[in-house]
DNA sequence: CCTACCGATCGGTAGG
DNA sequence: CCTACCGATCGGTAGG
C-alpha cells in the first residue's frame, strides 16, 4: 500500500495532474472540443494511458464540477452560523463567492459552462446545488429585511438575483494578478448595492402640498 | 431569379430555418456538440443536403453570434441620441438590453458560451463588440455623474460590470413566458442598483461630535 | 436534396 | 504507461 502515491511529497498526484490540465483545457476550448488525446499530450503521455488514471471522459467533467460545487458550499454555508450582522454576512458571502471564482477562474468557466453536459445524476445534483445557493442568498437578504436594515418593499427573489448575477458574472471578466482583489470587487459591488449608484437627496425640506 | 425564395411568403428560406435549429441545438448542446447530422435530422434531411445552403459549421455559429451582437447594437446604440436623464437612459438601456435576452435565449446563450469558438476573424469582431458594449454602459454611467445624479465617489468602471453583469446574467434564469416581463426584471434591477438594498436612515439629526 | 463515400478523429480497450 | 487497434462518428464532397 506504501508508496502508491508520494506521501510527504508536494507533487500532485498522476491524477491530480490529470483533473488539473483538464480544467484548462475543458475551460479554454470546451468540454467537447478537447479530445482524450489533446488532454494527454499536454501530460506527455499517450491517449490510452489517460485509462490507467481514470475512468473516462465523463468523470473528469463530473469531478471538476462537484469540487467547484463544493468549494462553493465550504467558503458559504459556514456563514449560516457566523455571528454577523446582515450586512457584513451578505459582504462576507459576496467576498468569499468571488474569492472562490477569483482562484479558480478556469474551474469556474467549466463549472458554468459545461455543466449541461453532465449524465444525469451527476446533473441533477448541480441543479439542487444551484437552488441551495440561491436559497442560501435568499436567507441572507429576507434576514436584512426583517432586521430592518433592508427595504421593507425588496423584492427578495430579484434581490438574491442581482447579487447571484453580480458575483457569479466574474468569472467572464475578473483577471487575477490584476489590480483588484476579490476582496476589492466585492466590497465595491456591496457598496453600490446597498447605498445605490444614485446620490442621495441630503437634507431635503418637507415642502408644502403643491 | 423570381422563385429562389417565397416573395410574399411569411415562411422562412431554408437558410433561415438551418440557423433557427441550429441556434436551439447549439444551446442545448453546445456547438461542437451538435452534429451537421443532428441539425439535418431536425430538419428531416440528410447531413450532406445542408451544405446546399450554408458553406460550413463554422458559418453558422458565426452568423448567430453576429446576429446577437447586431440585435445588441440596434438596440441600444440608438439611446446615444435620444433625449432622456441619465436614469431614464440607464433604465431604458438595461430594459432593452434584457428585453434582447429574454426574447432570444437560445441565441443569447449561444453568444454567451460559444463565441470563443469562433475562427480569429469573427472572434476578433465579438472581443471589439464587447468592448464597445462596455464604454457604452461606462459613457451612461459617466453622464450620471456629470449630470449630479450619481454618486460623485463611483468607480465608473465597476458600476458599469455590475450594469453588465445584472443584465448579462439573466441569460442564465429568465423563463419566457413566465411572470416577469423584461420590463419588470429591468425597472426591479434599476430600482435595486439605484436606490440601493438599504433601508435609509432618514431624518437623522446631524450629532455634535464624540 | 439524396446516395455514397472520403480521410480524419473520436473515446475507449486488449495485452503487454 | 505504450503499441496497436476497435467501431463509431465527425465535417465535408462528388455526382447526380
Amino acid at each position: 500500500m506504501i508508496g502508491d502515491r508520494p506521501p510527504g511529497s508536494s507533487e500532485p498526484s498522476r491524477r491530480e495532474q490529470i483533473y488539473r490540465v483538464a480544467g484548462r483545457l475543458f475551460s479554454e476550448r470546451g468540454y467537447h472540443a478537447t479530445s482524450m488525446r489533446d488532454l494527454a499530450a499536454e501530460l506527455g503521455i499517450q491517449g490510452g494511458s489517460l485509462y490507467a488514471h481514470i475512468s473516462g471522459k465523463e468523470e473528469l467533467l463530473s469531478e471538476i464540477v462537484q469540487r467547484a460545487a463544493r468549494q462553493f458550499d465550504e467558503a458559504l454555508f459556514s456563514l449560516r452560523t457566523e455571528d454577523l450582522t446582515p450586512q457584513e454576512r451578505l459582504r462576507e458571502a459576496m467576498s468569499r463567492h468571488l474569492t472562490v471564482i477569483a482562484e479558480n477562474m478556469e474551474t469556474a468557466t467549466v463549472f458554468f459552462h459545461e455543466w449541461k453536459h453532465l449524465s444525469p445524476e451527476p446533473l441533477s445534483a448541480v441543479i439542487s446545488w444551484r437552488d441551495g445557493i440561491e436559497a442560501f442568498y435568499r436567507e441572507l437578504i429576507a434576514q436584512g429585511v426583517e432586521a430592518g436594515v433592508y427595504r421593507l418593499d425588496l423584492n427578495i427573489k430579484m434581490a438574491a438575483n442581482l447579487v447571484l448575477s453580480s458575483v457569479n458574472w466574474a468569472y467572464t471578466w475578473y483577471r487575477p494578478g490584476g489590480q483588484l482583489s476579490p476582496q476589492d470587487v466585492a466590497a465595491s459591488f456591496e457598496q453600490m448595492l446597498l447605498s445605490g449608484l444614485e446620490q442621495p437627496v441630503l437634507e431635503k425640506p418637507i415642502r408644502e402640498k403643491k
